[in-house]
DNA sequence: TCTGGGGTCCTAGGACCC
DNA sequence: TCTGGGGTCCTAGGACCC
């Protein structure tokens, strides 16, 4: 049986987000900023034409947005992150066999289908997904993975097909990928880039005819996959049960420089609060912990970065238990006198609660701590987040991200809901 | 002044073992 | 102390993704 993979594709999913709520801005350029307000993540077409480049530092292109009327966004992960919720729910109803790739983009195994209706079919997804939430999609199929979501990518950029396309005359489809740079392709970036212009191979249709002794080679087993999904041959599975995370992260830039311990170790719990939180909603214990502090990494004199592995004698969840720990370790890297731009924790060697073995040393009462732990947890899930909190966040926050610009929590917190008059 | 955050997979090399 | 091959496990780092 040959395979066949659909890939749905949010088009500019966090400027579509936005305008969800603020419909005036249909067909205006927008665009939405990094947390922190950093970097530009997601533009309209409409800012796209401008030439606004994804990644451009925010406070290089401010005024240039200005000039031309374009309106900026802060981040809102709340928003954008029910949203994605909701799309994806609409495309479990087409196919059980889905892979969530990542809050914009889901794979369908659409393997076994007719050909002849697949084209119909990815119209109605499309279409079904705007009307349900008004986020527009685009649809790409093909034999596999690489080549789903390269037909997305034609799809984008030929208004003749409405925003689906599907691979069944190979003709066209060649001609394509020879307007297409290799780096487009789905698993190049910037040094296979590089590697394969210094070879002249600078069109996916070059990458797809080289030759595979010499891939395989240069670009070892990940190279090879690329080239024969390329040619059609699945290489690369759907992941349709999504894993447990097996690292945690959470850190966060500064809105302004931190020369405080205490407010480092404010910023420290509060990252703690979080990644434990997600260590917790899938069942997991971590056995280490990592917490790194550093300055403006664009100062290259004056850089300093330092981190601190933890090894626990006990795999944990528990938050209070991480705190202890990352204050201990953070004595140790804080250096006074410097400019903190940066600070963040990371959960590793994560393993499912139920292997938990308790060490013969261990005198902490794990009962009592995950009774704790639950506790809070349903408190805060029901009344809000950071309704109960440890102490060592700190309350006045004053190092928190900017986030200037942000719209409201229009589907996830009841005081923003959407008022019509 | 101001430059994001959170992941996965693979490989090479070292430590250790027989 | 020397000789040698072969295997596993772990970690750090590098590549990629959104």
């Amino acid at each position: 049986m040959n395979n066949l993979f659909a890939l749905v594709d949010c088009n500019n999913f966090f400027v579509s987000c936005e305008r969800v709520f603020n419909p005036e801005l249909e067909n205006k350029p927008v665009v939405v900023l990094s947390n922190n307000d950093g970097c530009i993540i997601s533009r309209s077409n409409e800012a796209k034409a401008l030439g606004i480049k994804m990644g451009s530092p925010f406070f290089k292109v401010k005024d240039f947005l200005k000039q031309n009327d374009v309106t900026a966004f802060s981040s809102n992960y709340s928003l954008y992150g029910d949203m994605s919720q909701r799309v994806m729910s609409i495309l479990s109803k087409f196919t059980s066999n889905i892979e969530i790739y990542s809050i914009d983009e889901a794979f369908l195994d659409f393997s076994g289908f007719n050909y002849k209706n697949i084209e119909n079919y990815a119209h109605e997804i499309k279409r079904i997904v705007y009307q349900w939430t008004g986020i527009p999609v685009s649809v790409g199929v093909g034999n596999t993975k690489t080549l789903a979501k390269i037909s997305t990518h034609i799809a984008k950029k030929n208004d003749r097909f409405k925003g689906v396309y599907v691979i069944k005359d190979y003709e066209e489809f060649n001609n394509f990928l020879k307007d297409i740079p290799v780096d487009e392709v789905w698993g190049i970036g910037r040094q296979f880039k590089e590697k394969l212009t210094v070879s002249n191979i600078n069109t996916a249709y070059q990458l797809q005819n080289a030759d595979q002794q010499w891939i395989k080679k240069n670009f070892g087993i990940v190279g090879l996959r690329t080239v024969k999904e390329l040619q059609g041959v699945s290489c690369i599975s759907l992941k349709s049960v999504s894993k447990n995370k097996k690292g945690i992260t959470s850190s966060r830039s500064f809105g302004k420089p931190v020369t405080d311990y205490d407010e480092l170790r404010q910023a420290i719990s509060t990252y703690i609060t979080s990644a434990s939180r997600k260590l917790r909603k899938q069942k997991s214990l971590a056995n280490i912990l990592i917490i790194y502090i550093l300055t403006n990494r664009f100062n290259k004199e004056n850089f300093y970065y330092n981190h601190k592995v933890i090894k626990l004698p006990v795999p944990t969840n528990s938050t209070s238990t991480f705190i202890l720990y990352a204050n201990k370790a953070l004595k140790n890297i804080y250096v006074k006198g410097l400019k903190y731009k940066k600070a963040g924790v990371m959960l590793s060697d994560i393993i499912p609660e139920e292997y938990s073995q308790l060490s013969l040393f261990d005198n902490v009462d794990v009962a009592k701590s995950n009774a704790l732990m639950t506790t809070i947890d349903d408190i805060n899930d029901k009344m809000g987040k950071g309704t109960i909190k440890s102490a060592s966040e700190g309350f006045d926050k004053k190092w928190k991200m900017k986030s200037e610009m942000r719209s409201r929590e229009f589907t996830t917190c009841w005081d923003d809901i959407l008022e019509v008059n």
